[in-house]
DNA sequence: GTCTATATCGGGATAGAC
DNA sequence: GTCTATCCCGATATAGAC
């Protein structure tokens, strides 16, 4: 019972011991790899090359697939919500708020759609056959904040009457779903790669004033 | 030269032989497959399964997991696209159009929210790394003609001002996304299948209220 | 901690009998 | 056309040397 802590600097020193840089560069790969082929379509062997390290040392660090692709998912999921859950929260003027809501995409680097694209993608597969279920925490408190601020508005006469739960699907839709889909709506407007973007570019305020309009009284 | 045409009775009777059974049955399931795990997902085995055939004669008919799924993909994705370009086509006043475009989702069966998913999902991959490239005819014309009419709505001053390509990016983004994302949303509301599903019944009208407004001049 | 070598298995594909 | 048996590669995972 002497040695209960001594083999576990963690406990000794009462904060997380420092990741090895090495097993830093192999999540940092495995998320890459992850985001880009999905659960089925990522090998291991790919992490490993692109953390420049053996493929053996992926499994030292992480043991199996499932269990670092499950820790990477949370890591991405968990950053991506928390980024929407920022927004809903932030204490900023209702009008303001929508147009935050809208632009997150513009601003954001080019991970994000595929980011969008790998969490949809992947709890879809997870819920469709019931093996490896990934769960992602919802944003209740994020999420009642932002009816209370909407139905405020609306009392105070500032917003027609309307749900506040549709509202915030609509905008999220409008906002996620150009950088989802890319793919299809260029292929079915017949556009590249770069008249896609260039119409994206500069869409937020053109959207926020759609809304706008949309939801005035 | 004289057997030439005798040994394909397609030449001989100027019409297409019909496929076997057994044949339609395989394709029914590859879709089935596909469209639930993907290409990297699906096994040959399970959509022999599916078709109660032996995994033999899905190569017997289709050579390769590849072939069949190119098949495959290209029948979902002509049918989906045919489905838009009908409407967008469609012979009918404006803002019945736009109702029409939101509905598409509530009316179709169960496996819509699949087959756009399947075909986003695909297309990024086969576009992220550039083996088995998969295509999709553009809608040129259908969208063209979208474009013409908003516009001679702007000009009979029914519609303010807006890009028409930009509306039908936020119309299909209004009435696609929600079943795509239906697992992120669901997760991120903290809603169970069941509430989620009721609250999108029925929201074709308000979209479309939404919509007018936002478009009025 | 990091590598080499190897075990093991799943899954795509084909040969060949019927 | 349909099945059985088999080939063979690729991918996860582990054993063991250093």
């Amino acid at each position: 019972m002497v040695k209960l802590f001594s083999e576990d600097r963690r406990l000794l020193y009462m904060k997380p011991v420092e990741p090895t840089e090495t097993e830093q560069r192999i999540k940092e790969a495995a998320k890459q790899i992850f985001l880009r082929r999905g659960f089925d379509g990522a090998r291991m062997q790919d992490i490993a090359d692109l953390a420049g390290v053996d493929k053996a040392l992926v499994h030292y660090y992480f043991r199996s697939k499932d269990k670092l692709f499950a820790l990477t998912f949370d890591e991405i999921a968990g950053r991506f919500l928390g980024q929407i859950g920022q927004v809903l929260t932030a204490d900023v003027p209702f009008a303001e708020k929508i147009r935050l809501l809208i632009q997150q995409d513009t601003s954001m680097p080019t991970e994000y759609p595929l980011v969008a694209n790998f969490i949809i993608a992947e709890l879809n597969q997870s819920r469709s056959h019931s093996e490896r279920p990934l769960t992602v925490k919802p944003l209740r408190d994020a999420h009642t904040l932002f009816v209370q601020q909407v139905d405020r508005e609306i009392k105070a006469g500032t917003l027609r009457s309307l749900n506040a739960t549709q509202l915030l699907i609509v905008l999220i839709s409008l906002s996620l779903f150009p950088l989802v889909a890319q793919s299809l709506l260029q292929a079915l407007l017949g556009l590249d790669e770069e008249d896609y973007n260039a119409m994206l570019t500069g869409r937020a305020d053109d959207l926020a004033d759609f809304v706008n309009r949309a939801i005035a009284p």
